[in-house]
DNA sequence: TAAAAAATAGCAATCATTCGCAACAAATGC
DNA sequence: GCATTTGTTGCGAATGATTGCTATTTTTTA
């Protein structure tokens, strides 16, 4: 339950109401790719007193420790995720919302290739698919799950 | 020299002066990959009177007409490129900032196999390759030529 | 060329995110 | 365990990118 405490002492942070709150939501299942706004309204749903910015620097600092995972969808906020698993991309639905999270190990393997055929030392890389489900009811029932 | 107004008027928009120089900037070499911004200050550097709301505007036209391509590079800003080219991805080197192109068909069809094993309908993807280059000096000297 | 329709400039507004600083809480020394 | 030091938070102001509003100017149409 409280395993937020040796996550964060690993990562070198200081122990604060704030961080294990924050830790604790991005640990549900639900909040799999969250944007600071999302993580903020959560926490005001259980009546925390904090403040947006306060969500905003213990992401980045949970960026920075390698906590968590930044990424860019479509749509311009930032969304972050749980950084503990093991690499993968993302497909997105643009008509619900819904993310699933898929590995390609032959994508992976282009990449490298094409990263050493141009002499450049891959630091990261991001590759989200966009599409529509074609799944009219998963897809409707998703959305109404998250709004 | 003046095909952007076969361009604009294939694009279903009217011919004004500033889609046809935001046009022309866009199809300059040294061009690729730029931000609105970035089209902003090579107008004001040719003098034209023109609103940075415009330049945003009309980019965003451009966009829907299909004329370019918008990218979200890390960084948070918007970059655009003429859409008239062959389907490809980036790498970015995030030392200099230099934008190198490739296409990569296995990739390409493994992200097919992806959305189909996943039933979604793919309607478009990014793939940013993030490194650094190996090459010290054409780093450099590319970010000096950036400035 | 004048009237009608569409597009633009300039500036206010918005959205996501960050900064600055006073008030507070956590780790440390006693 | 309590005071101190140092890092953290809250809140509101500030920022940077982008969009909205509207009077004015261009384009197109007749």
């Amino acid at each position: 339950m409280a395993d937020q405490n040796a996550e964060l002492k690993k990562a070198g942070l200081k122990i604060t109401l704030p961080r294990i709150k924050i830790l604790a939501i991005l640990q549900e299942p639900e909040n799999e790719h969250v944007s600071a706004e999302d993580v903020y309204k959560v926490l005001l749903e259980q009546h925390e007193e904090i403040g947006l910015a306060t969500v905003y620097r213990v992401l980045n600092q949970f960026d920075d420790a390698g906590i968590v995972t930044r990424h860019h969808f479509e749509g311009g906020k930032s969304v972050f995720e749980l950084a503990h698993k093991k690499h993968h991309d993302h497909l997105v639905c643009l008509k619900c919302g819904k993310v699933v999270e898929f590995e390609d190990d032959v994508i992976e393997q282009r990449q490298l290739n094409v990263a050493k055929k141009h002499n450049i030392k891959l630091t990261n890389h991001s590759l989200y698919l966009y599409g529509e489900c074609n799944d009219q009811e998963a897809c409707e029932k998703y959305r109404v799950d998250n709004l």
